[in-house]
DNA sequence: AAGTGGTCTAGACCACGTG
DNA sequence: ACGTGGTCTAGACCACTTG
């Protein structure tokens, strides 16, 4: 945990802040490759570092033999990209969000699906999470979290009425590095219907992902299933050529 | 229009096919970045272009100190990232796609919505289209896209019932470069009701896209409204840290 | 202590767009 | 012809992990 952070990384803030403030307008160029060389004092591939990541994260478009434009961001009121979170969807709505743990188990014996999906062998146990969501007194996504306890020793409740991920990084140390997720669009189980407070909808909308620590081990598996109202998405694609 | 192509793309798409191909097995280490540049006989500098590429579409896990570690994609069935397309939902049920074209006129005035989203001066005109996609006799998809007059001048049924990107990047040489995408569900419209066979579903899932071109101007935004049991969306997320 | 990836440098040549 | 971004090089030092 060190404040310190590299010389691209500090460039690319500077430009984003540039480019939020509108002190760089949406649709200019921003200055060329070689003058911001002379304005931060540094080499060419570390301002290609810098502005590479405002291309990645969509704040500039860079055309060869022309420069980098500015993208108009203040046209989007959503962020770059992601799963909007239950955090913000919290805030948005102004009110307190609140998490009931329904069941916290450890399974002895996974079945064959949780076995495949975590890529188990025969003598690893599992432990098994579910909760709800509740926000305005409304239960609008239901969790359920499969974690490998070859990897989480123990879980208690008050954990998983807080935030598990916290545990594991602050407690345990471990570091969750990259999740693929895949979504869909299913027929609500009466599970969903018991927990939920599904309020005449049809559907819910099902994020399941599959989490990797740091080594690229895989040790967790999680479907959010969310109310259909509740749910929102974003993505920013660049175009493969 | 070359076949040429870079040095770290070619080293990219060769450890791509070793992984793909088990040469370099999953949760095992790639050659050290020292070691590479021996046997690419290159600079460390382009072999890390090619790692980070490979990071980047989830191949590899990079960890400092340790090395380079080969994910194991074979556990996914489901692409890198990306929305799973109409052709590849077509490929997948066996069954010819086909595109009926409901509407296709030229809105001299446009209303405020599309104004604002297409972020329109005062006389730009703006194609309308509306289009079904069937696959096995069922309609599924319903495109509604808004094209600025301005970057298309001219646009006809047949363009439509075929591909209209294949018609924008080959006859009028416009890139398409990047898109910002949002994924909502909403309540059918009646014009859904009307255009989709829904069979009974209560909700569509809505995609809305924005789509720029090279040189970051905004020129289309399309709904794409789907049946719900036709919908999947797969995403890779590298954590911020 | 040795090996790994992360950052940074000061050059070089090339491909592309504009005047 | 000139300026732009795209690629590439041969070094250097640092931070981290492992023996």
């Amino acid at each position: 945990m060190s404040v310190v952070t590299s010389k691209y990384l500090t460039i690319y803030n500077t430009l984003v802040e540039q480019i939020k403030n509108g002190a760089i307008p949406p649709q200019s160029l921003l200055p060329s490759e070689h003058e911001l060389t002379d304005q931060f004092q540094t080499s060419r591939e570390t301002i290609r570092k810098a502005l590479n990541l405002l291309s990645q994260n969509g704040y500039i478009q860079k055309v060869r033999g022309k420069g980098s434009i500015v993208i108009d961001i203040t046209k989007f009121d959503f962020p770059v990209s992601g799963l909007v979170s239950f955090k913000e969807l919290a805030d948005k709505m102004e009110s307190k969000p609140k998490t009931n743990v329904h069941e916290l188990s450890l399974i002895i014996k996974p079945d064959h699906f949780i076995r495949q999906q975590l890529q188990l062998t025969a003598k690893d146990q599992v432990w098994k999470v579910i909760r709800t969501r509740e926000i305005g007194g409304n239960k609008i996504i239901l969790d359920k979290d499969f974690l490998n306890k070859k990897y989480v020793p123990s879980l208690t409740e008050e954990i998983c009425e807080n935030s598990i991920y916290e545990y594991l990084e602050n407690e345990l140390n471990l570091n969750i590095s990259f999740a693929k997720k895949e979504i869909v669009v299913e027929e609500p189980t009466s599970e969903d219907r018991e927990l939920l407070n599904l309020e005449g909808f049809h559907n819910v909308v099902v994020i399941k992902s599959y989490v990797f620590l740091e080594d690229a081990s895989l040790f967790q598996y999680t479907e959010s299933r969310h109310r259909p109202d509740k749910f929102r998405f974003v993505d920013f694609a660049r175009r493969k050529h």
